[in-house]
DNA sequence: TGTACATCAGTGAACGCGCGTTCACTGATGTAC
DNA sequence: TGTACATCAGTGAACGCGCGTTCACTGATGTAC
C-alpha cells in the first residue's frame, strides 16, 4: 500500500510491469513464503488496483514465474563475476557465490529451487553451464575424473544441501560462522570429488585410515 | 471419499485418530503438496464429517504436525536397522538409508524438511544423534577430524542436497541410476570429510593434483 | 489552431469458490439402581 | 430384567474470509484532419 502512483504516460505502460515485479519480490521476502504473493497484495503494494496486474501478467503463476526469472538473472551475473582463471578454484568460487546468494536471499532461494523452473530457464541453465565447464576443465587437467555433468550435480547437491538446510532448519546446531561452514562443505565436496576415483572401495575404517595417514 | 465407516465403539474413539492420519498422509502423497491437506478432504477420505477432525486435532496445523512426527518415526526405525559395527561404514549406511527414504517418499520428505520441526521432535533428534555418534566414533579412531556435530551437518548437507535436488528438479540431467548417484555423493562427502584436514589449503590445481597423484 | 476520435493505462464492483472453524445437535452405548 | 441417565463419537448447517478472475467502464493522452 504505497502513495498513489502517477499513471504512466502513453506508451510507457511497461513501467508498471517492473513496479509489480518489485512489489512482488518485496512481498515474497516480507511474507517469507510465496503464499504471501497474492494479486491483491501485489497490486496494493504497487499502488494500483488488483485487475491491473492482468495488464502485464496472464495470471498469478506467470507473475511468480517472472519474479523467479529475474532472481535467477541476478545469480547468473554473480556467477560471471566469480569466474576465475584456475578452473578448480573457480568451482569453489562459484559454490561460495551460490551459497552466499542463497543465504542472503532465503525466500527467493527457496521459491527458486522448489519449482522445477531450471528447465527452460536461460539464466539457470547458464549458471549450470559455467559450473560444468569449470569441472570439465578440471577433468582435462586430470584433477577430477568422471562425467562432468554428474560431478556438477554432486557438487551442487552438497552446496544446495548446506544452503537449504541452513534456511529451513535454523534451530540445528550450526556453527556461529556460516561462511566458514559453507567453506567446509565446499572443500569437503571438492576434495571428495577429487579423491573419489583414486581410492579403493572402502572395506574397513582401518584400511582407509592407513591410506589417508600416508597423505 | 470412502465407504461409510462404522462408528467406533465407546472408548475406542482414538481409532479415528489413526484413520485420519492415514488419510492425511495419503492425500499428501496424492496431492504432491501439503496444500492438498485440507480438513474437508481428510475427513472425506476417512469417511467422516469435517468437524470430526477436531475431535482429535486442535487445528489443521496440529494434524500436519502429527503426520510429520509419524513419518520421522519411520525414518528413525530405518536408522536403527542401518546401524552397523564399523562406524565409518555406518555413516554411509545411514546416509544411504536416508536418501532412499527421501527418494521413495518425496512429498513427505519435502514437508518434513521444509518445516523447522526437527527442533523438539524426538524421532528427528534421534536420527541426528545416531549419525553424530557414528561420526564421533570415526573421529576417535582418527579417520575424521573436527567437531562431530559440524561434520554431521556437512555430511547431512550433502545427502539432503542430493535428495532434495532430485525431488525438486527432476528435469536436470540425472544419471539413470539414482542409487549409484547417491552412492557417489555419499562417497564424495565421506572421503572429502576424511581428507579435508590432511591436505594443505589448495593454492593451485597443479599443486593439488600432485598431492592426489601420490595416492 | 481547433476538434473529433482512437488508443492506451488503469478502475470498481462483482462473481464463485474452497477454506478453517464454530455451534447446537443427535443417536448409539454403556452404567447405576 | 427393566429403565433412566450420563457419556461418548460423531453430524449438519452455517459463519466469515480472502482469494483469483472477469467484465463493462473511465478518463487521460496522443494523432489525423
Amino acid at each position: 500500500m504505497q502513495a498513489r502512483r502517477t499513471r504512466a504516460r502513453r506508451g510507457e505502460g511497461g513501467r508498471l510491469r517492473e513496479e509489480l515485479l518489485d512489489a512482488a519480490e518485496r512481498l515474497l521476502v516480507e511474507g517469507g513464503s510465496d503464499d504471501a504473493l497474492t494479486l491483491r497484495a501485489v497490486a496494493a503494494a504497487a499502488g494500483v488496483s488488483t485487475p491491473s496486474v492482468y495488464l502485464h501478467f496472464a495470471d498469478r503463476e506467470a507473475l511468480l514465474e517472472a519474479v523467479c526469472i529475474r532472481v535467477w538473472g541476478e545469480l547468473e551475473s554473480l556467477f560471471h563475476e566469480a569466474r576465475g582463471d584456475d578452473p578448480f578454484q573457480s568451482i569453489g568460487r562459484f559454490a561460495r557465490a551460490y551459497a552466499r546468494f542463497g543465504i542472503d536471499h532465503p525466500v527467493q532461494y527457496r521459491v527458486l529451487l522448489m519449482r522445477p523452473a531450471i528447465h527452460e530457464n536461460k539464466a539457470a541453465a547458464s549458471c549450470f553451464r559455467l559450473m560444468t565447464e569449470a569441472i570439465s576443465a578440471s577433468v582435462h587437467t586430470g584433477l577430477l575424473h568422471g562425467d562432468p555433468r554428474t560431478l556438477a550435480l554432486q557438487l551442487w547437491s552438497a552446496v544446495h544441501g548446506a544452503v537449504s538446510l541452513i534456511i529451513a532448519q535454523p534451530h540445528l546446531p550450526w556453527p556461529a560462522d556460516l561462511d566458514q561452514f559453507v567453506d567446509g562443505v565446499v572443500r569437503m565436496a571438492g576434495l571428495g570429488a577429487a579423491v573419489q576415483t583414486r581410492v579403493p572401495q572402502l572395506s574397513s575404517s582401518a584400511e582407509l585410515k592407513a591410506v589417508f595417514d600416508a597423505l
